[in-house]
DNA sequence: CAGTGAGCGAGCTTCCGCTTGACTT
């Protein structure tokens, strides 16, 4: 038996803190909060002063029984949370779960995992402060109220399912809105003008000097009568100015800012980066990954001195304190850094070494020398005209701690600085030509993953380790999509003066490509405004920094934690209460015009499977029952046109029958298809147009796809029609009810029997089964029971009460996923047992 | 892997912040 127990948030920690404290001390981790409000309900007694129902997690159960039990036989028991909000509040969760008394309970901080500050720690305990527990729980409570209020009123008001919240509601409307700019903007151009001047360098070879004019021309004839002036001019060097500059480093990581370079410089979406650092945090290798702190500990600071000169030399080194700037930082933890400053690699899979590679990289940087430059800004007359071009080049003198480390940024076409060759005030330059090329303007950038979370962070909204969950909610509910596009092909045109003369060209590139960037969807901007309309306070970009001020003051005791509550609840339940009883629902509606054929209105909405046209109302006058037609997936209900919906309902098209079966073509999720006979047959694209293909040619498609189909059954079986083993993509494999199974290598698939497949059906590891119908992508989802897929796919409950023998490979010792899987498994299992 | 746009209508969905596994291809 211990005599102290130590509790901190994180079994990572617990190990490293447990080597520092040595023998009397037995350090364990709560993984975090153990508590928190009810599931079930709102989890809060409005009327009983918000009185709050903690539960124990069910995952936590086990945690907390051998916490209570060593609890019970330690002298001491010390509270190591973080110190920040929530780390207070799971000390004082800990020490009303555990029953502690107050005399053998100690709270203990520290902000670095060294030896120094966990023994300073422990000399210095205090008592745990209630008043940050409040201020935590009044956060908590509000978040509940907010999200458990606000979604039901979309359940109702517009699709079941969905969710609302103080963070991901605005984290959409950040995306919206920047896509509403994007339809907004209205593209122009001007003429760009640069001029390549010939110049001899010290070696008298001949170099080239870019420099660009100081005015830009809005159109084509300005720049032209440009050109036609400098056919006959001069050009002089006019002014040299010579600048020193300085760059500086930029601070060691913390979440968000390892997030953002992660993704620009390695690519890494931002829940990769975390799963990532969590696996080098675990193996000790750096320290801990979700912080908002800049901070690095005087060791580390002493590490990276020694490191650096003897890496680089003294010249080299300046140590740095960095402040955190950001809005509501807590500060509980050190930025982010190698644990041991003197490895300069690590071992492990690639990903991992390069993310080390980085974080080493930019906390040595932090703490090394400015670097020095020499910025040269060159001014050229022109004889017959008052524009001057200007030359901007730079030179670097001393490369500091660019020599380890430089920052990205968004800016994808950032010119690296030039050098410029030597020159003298009035020294006539030779013309090589002039170019005037027309640039469009740019809209503003689409978000990605990790420029919203620097946008939320500049916020103060969310938390670092909420982050990455957040951009996989909005991603989950459908109200984000993160997509690609290919971009379209535009032409734009050069006029070059070259000896003389001038010539015109008309050039092509391509604009509008996005790469993982995040798109609203419909029923995303459709929901953001319905709540900006009728929740505007909450929906504010300010609502979280306000609120959190609240927080503060109930931290300092300057305010009780149900007063603020009340004050707020009573703004906004009403609220609620008012807009669950109007009857009024939001499908985003929107009227086109009117059907040239039919007279009828056309209008586009939100359906049950997403956003759709149609010609008629059932309101309407007439007795027929209104025609639908799917958006595309690239159309939005915002944008679409009439004639663009008009197009929509020419398919499907009947295109004539085929061995006495209608053949039809038409769009679906996957492209355009043929169907015929229940069968899809593919179009390919850019060879067969769904609007235009007639019947010869589609019974051309069927035969092909049903002769390449022939080759792709390698057996059926006579027992069970459902059994095929197939040639697939990957090779032979046993496809059963539309799932497919492993053939094991020993095995020729021609000689499989019936009764074989059952057995490799049967001792595979368990399926799930595709899911279809949404339109969207199916969730990339990083939690398991997102994939409960409403009422189509697998219906594993209903029909498989009975019970089969499945041998699983594992006993497996955790409830919660047996119970969540084998559903579908068993589904499988008692199909066999019935044939 | 793909079409639908209704239907009886029970019972379910949901928040934000702390943490780590448990799965699968």
């Amino acid at each position: 038996m211990e005599e102290n127990l130590v509790i901190v948030e994180s079994p990572a920690k617990a190990k490293t803190i447990e080597k520092f404290l040595g023998k009397n001390y037995l350090v364990k981790s709560s993984y975090g909060h153990i508590r928190d409000l009810s599931k079930k309900n709102l989890g809060i007694d409005i009327q009983n002063n918000f009185e709050p129902q903690y539960e124990i997690s069910e995952d936590k159960q086990v945690v907390v029984k051998e916490l209570k039990k060593l609890s019970k036989d330690a002298k001491c028991i010390w509270l190591a949370s973080d110190e920040d909000r929530e780390g207070e509040a799971i000390a004082w969760h800990l020490s009303e779960v555990l029953e502690l008394s107050k005399e053998k309970t100690k709270r203990i901080v520290f902000h670095e995992i060294t030896k120094e500050a966990i023994t300073n720690a422990i000399k210095k305990p205090r008592s745990i402060d209630l008043n940050l527990v409040e201020a935590q729980q009044a956060r908590r409570l509000l978040d509940r109220i907010v999200g458990f209020e606000l979604s039901p009123l979309l359940w109702k008001k517009v699709k079941p399912s969905l969710s609302a919240g103080r963070v991901q509601s605005v984290a959409v409307r950040v995306i919206v809105e920047r896509e509403r700019e994007i339809i907004a903007f209205q593209s122009s151009y001007s003429f760009k003008v640069v001029g390549t001047f010939l110049i001899k360098n010290k070696e008298n070879e001949t170099v080239e000097l870019k420099a660009e004019l100081s005015t830009k021309f809005a159109t084509k004839e300005e720049a032209r009568k440009f050109l036609e002036i400098c056919k006959g001019a001069d050009f002089k060097v006019s002014d040299i100015v010579k600048k020193p500059a300085k760059k500086s480093p930029s601070a060691p990581f913390t979440t968000s800012t390892l997030q953002q370079e992660a993704s620009r410089k390695l690519g890494f979406s931002v829940s990769q980066t975390m799963v990532i650092a969590q696996r080098l945090y675990e193996e000790g290798k750096i320290t801990y990954m979700r912080t908002d702190s800049v901070n690095l500990s005087d060791l580390a600071l002493n590490l990276a001195k020694t490191e650096i000169i003897s890496e680089f030399g003294e010249k080299y080194s300046q140590t740095r304190k960095y402040k955190t700037k950001s809005k509501g930082a807590q500060e509980a933890h050190e930025a982010i850094r190698p644990a041991y400053l003197d490895k300069k690699t690590i071992t492990g899979n690639d990903a991992e070494k390069k993310l080390y590679d980085l974080i080493y990289k930019r906390t040595i940087a932090s703490q090394m020398s400015d670097a020095e430059l020499e910025r040269t800004q060159v001014t050229i007359d022109i004889s017959n005209s008052n524009h001057t071009f200007q030359a901007s080049g730079e030179v670097i003198k001393f490369d500091g701690f660019l020599r380890v480390y430089s920052e990205s940024t968004d800016d994808e076409k950032e010119e690296s600085p030039k050098i410029i060759p030597p020159l003298k005030v009035n020294q006539v330059l030779d013309l090589d030509n002039i170019k005037a090329t027309q640039k469009f303007a740019t809209h503003p950038p689409r978000y990605t993953e990790a420029s919203l979370v620097r946008r939320l962070e500049e916020l103060g909204i969310g938390r670092p380790s909420t982050y990455a969950p957040i951009i996989s909610t909005i991603q989950q509910r459908g109200y984000v999509l993160k997509d690609n596009r290919d971009g379209i092909e535009r032409s734009y045109s050069n006029l070059v003066l070259k000896n003389q003369k001038i010539t015109e060209e008309t050039k092509k590139e391509i604009t509008g490509q996005e790469k993982s960037k995040l798109f609203p969807t419909d029923i995303g901007m459709l929901v953001n405004d319905y709540l900006v309309g009728k929740f505007q306070s909450i929906m504010d970009f300010n609502f979280t920094a306000t609120v959190e001020k609240s927080f503060d003051e109930i931290a300092e005791g300057k305010m009780t934690w149900s007063n603020m509550l009340d004050d707020f609840y009573k703004k906004f339940h009403p609220l609620v209460e008012k807009f669950m009883n109007v009857n009024e629902y939001a499908d985003g509606k929107r009227v086109l015009g009117k059907d040239p054929q039919t007279g009828k209105t056309i209008l586009v909405r939100i359906g049950r499977f997403g956003p759709i046209v149609q010609i008629g109302e059932a309101t309407e006058e007439g007795d027929e029952k209104p025609k639908y037609a799917s958006l595309r997936k690239e159309q939005h209900i915002e944008t679409i046109t009439l004639e663009q919906a008009l197009e929509l309902f020419k398919l499907p098209r009947e295109i004539g029958e085929y061995e006495s079966s209608k053949v039809v073509a038409s769009i679906g999720r996957f492209g355009p298809y043929l169907l015929h006979n229940k069968k899809f047959y593919t179009l390919k694209k850019g060879v067969d147009d769904p609007y235009t293909i007639e019947l010869p040619r589609a019974i051309e498609v069927i035969d092909e796809k049903r002769d390449a189909d022939k080759n792709k059954i390698i057996k059926e079986f006579s027992e069970d029609s459902g059994l095929l083993i197939l040639n697939g993509r990957y090779g032979p494999y046993i496809s059963y009810n539309k799932l497919n199974y492993k053939i094991p290598k020993a095995s020729v698939p021609a000689n499989i029997s019936f009764k074989e497949c059952m057995e490799i059906i049967e001792s595979s590891p368990e399926k799930k089964p595709s899911r279809g119908f949404s339109r969207g992508k199916t969730t990339n989802s990083p939690k398991a029971n997102t994939y409960k897929a409403k009422g189509s796919s697998a219906k594993p409950k209903s029909e498989t009460t009975q019970k089969t023998k499945t041998e699983k490979p594992k006993t497996s010792s955790t409830k919660k996923t047996s119970s969540k899987t084998t559903g579908t498994k068993k589904a499988v299992a008692s199909k066999v047992k019935k044939k």
